[in-house]
DNA sequence: CCTGCGTGTTGACCCAAGTCAAAGGGAATA
DNA sequence: TATTCCCTTTGACTTGGGTCAACACGCAGG
């Protein structure tokens, strides 16, 4: 929609750690600074791509917050993951040459837009690179793997609980609190990602709050007892 | 455990156009034919990988039916797919060098053994089996969406309705009967791979054969209203 | 300042699927 | 042929989360 011309070098992004392979030599970093073409403002409650749009490019979230949906026609929608800064989207779209999702910003964001010919062309020569795509499409397999074991088997405490965890964790990565968080998204994106209605995300949050786990004012959490989320997550504590 | 030393070319394999990229030269093909170093046998109830064990390749399967489980120490377990004759599985352990599932096999399998290392050398050159391998990542990725928004917004009959149709159109495209399919799995594998218990799945088959949509006996299935399953899976019909 | 709307919370009720239990059926083994 | 072990089916009962409805909160716009 709205590219801007702002070209910028890998090689002295912040973010590099966070999206980029390591340990390259000087003359393979400057081939990665070929990868970025653009980058691209993506206004709060606008789309990056949509379900059907043509695949030419990944993207490297650098600053914002996005939520991944699929919707059918008939009604069906299904939040398939959050993605923030350093993590790539637009994996879905290269099997069928166009995306089979929508990417929706769920606060302003910018992207780095990878051409993914260009991508393919500069993994022929850098190995590196080319494994790291490798890691980063394996990594997602995994995580949708998490997933589904979570939609699969957890109770809905469980799922809050692995999912608040899994936010934490990844802020925290990224220098953030351990402990604090906003959420980006609203219950009912939050029910769809877990597969729960919005008024039991609701609910569990206050359960959360009752117990003493959490502290929750709108869409501020305070994470008082980390361990007790996680002895919901691992425990398994099914009663018997 | 078992690698037997049979060494024969994807150049005129059956499968090939299931699990290799189409419209290779000559020159490519005999590239290629250097991806699968050894064929290995697996005996029903077998494993070809386990969770925590290195990865070293990925899997063709020429022949057999496997299931991928992930299995936490706390007693959950959730079966992540069934693959089929074509189909690669392996590629959940790139990320970390390790496994992060088992694969089962839920028949007497074979299966063609590609180094990761060799695919990775060979995708250099060949431009056309670096794409197929992006490819292969990217259905991967897209499949779990579907069996996201399944888990996440199927009631118990949809859940069991897409399943038996995703199974009978893979097996259709491997020369299998639109309408007749043997089930490898338990009722309890399907269960876990539906996110239900196996009652469940049992009730459910019942209400199938009830309707007059299926007619199962034993693991013997035979579709007679394929478009009533359709329907349940699209139409979405939540009562109101 | 009020108003309206999107978002979030809470309560009451209901139902789809889980749980527990018992019995039936096939296939492999002795 | 009998025995055993799974796997599967079915019934009776329970329950976690969905549904529907009312209300509260906070921010944006008039």
């Amino acid at each position: 929609m709205n590219p801007q011309a702002i070209k910028v070098a890998c090689s002295n992004c912040n973010l590099r750690e966070l999206c980029m392979p390591m340990g390259l030599t000087d003359q393979d970093l400057n081939r990665l600074d070929d990868l970025v073409a653009v980058r691209r403002k993506i206004k709060r409650g606008t789309t990056l791509f949509t379900n059907g749009e043509k695949f030419t490019s990944l993207y490297a979230i650098r600053t914002g917050f996005f939520k991944t949906c699929l919707a059918t026609e008939d009604g069906r929608d299904q939040v398939t993951g959050f993605q923030m800064a350093g993590e790539i989207i637009g994996l879905d779209g290269i099997v069928n040459d166009q995306h089979s999702c929508d990417a929706v910003a769920l606060e302003d964001a910018e992207v780095c837009v990878m051409p993914f010919d260009r991508i393919e062309e500069i993994s022929r020569e850098v190995t590196a690179l080319q494994h790291h795509v490798h890691k980063i499409m394996s990594r997602e397999i995994v995580r949708e793997h998490g997933v589904m074991l979570l939609l699969g088997s957890m109770r809905a405490e469980e799922r809050l609980a692995a999912f608040l965890l899994n936010l934490v964790q990844r802020l925290h990565a990224r220098g953030f609190s351990q402990s604090e968080l906003i959420l980006r998204m609203t219950r009912e994106e939050i029910g769809s990602y877990l597969g729960l209605k919005l008024e039991t995300v609701s609910r569990t949050f206050s359960k959360f709050v009752e117990d003493g786990t959490v502290e929750v004012k709108q869409r501020h959490v305070r994470i008082l007892d980390a361990d007790a989320l996680q002895r919901l997550v691992t425990n398994h504590n099914h009663c018997h």
